[in-house]
DNA sequence: CAATCTAGTTTGTAATACAGACTGATTTTC
DNA sequence: GAAAATCAGTCTGTATTACAAACTAGATTG
């Protein structure tokens, strides 16, 4: 079982990833190179400000990449995982693997 | 990958068990009958106020039961994980493995 | 009996998530 | 071609929430 591992994997947790909204935001990041906010929107059921701050406060951690352009004459804002919030975002599902109550070590 | 469950998974998690310090205490509860105040802040890692507060929240929610005895004459307060707790503390564990990268459908 | 220790709660504060209001441009409608 | 509606996001205010410092209450010690 391992307690103290499981537990410190559990306080170790980075709290940025670990809250669902943006959790659910890098998963999104994850599967794709740029992702329209529209279909994040759509995707997380976040509503735009919620999803606009979210957004803001993963690009300051630098573990995503904003950018603005065009679609036309429509303003249109693609978000995208950074390397560095890829690895964050890997290394939050191992910690949790680690504090999962099935955790052994191998 | 199955990217919609996933994403279900994550915005269903319950909030209160997935806040790291009340997951981390349910852990503890969840390998032992009744665990005691201040072995909880010493796994925990958390203030006494801290945990107080959080245990008072498990309690509402009926995740967690608390008694207060003595132990000779000082104050003894233990708290045990109920059914209810339990189940949510299992549920949010597989709910997580749902949600994690390599989850594909059995 | 004053000081200190133990065990835990209450309270005040700082951070955070959230949604509604707002901005500014574009397209549609009459 | 002005008014209304829509689109794409951001800003702002509010309500929760986590957190730790200060406090309470009694027990023990010098």
């Amino acid at each position: 079982m391992n307690k103290p591992e499981q537990l410190k994997a559990i306080l170790d947790l980075d709290r940025l990833v670990h809250e669902p909204a943006r959790l659910a935001i890098l998963m999104v990041l994850s599967s794709a190179e740029w992702v329209e906010f529209k279909l994040l929107e759509e995707l997380t059921r976040l509503t735009k400000g919620n999803l606009s701050s979210h957004l803001a406060k993963l690009e300051d951690a630098g573990y995503v990449a904003i950018h603005k352009g065009y679609r036309g004459k429509i303003p249109l804002t693609t978000a995208s995982l950074t390397a560095s919030g890829r690895k964050a975002l890997t290394e939050h599902w191992e910690r949790l693997k680690r504090a999962a109550p099935s955790a052994r070590k191998g």
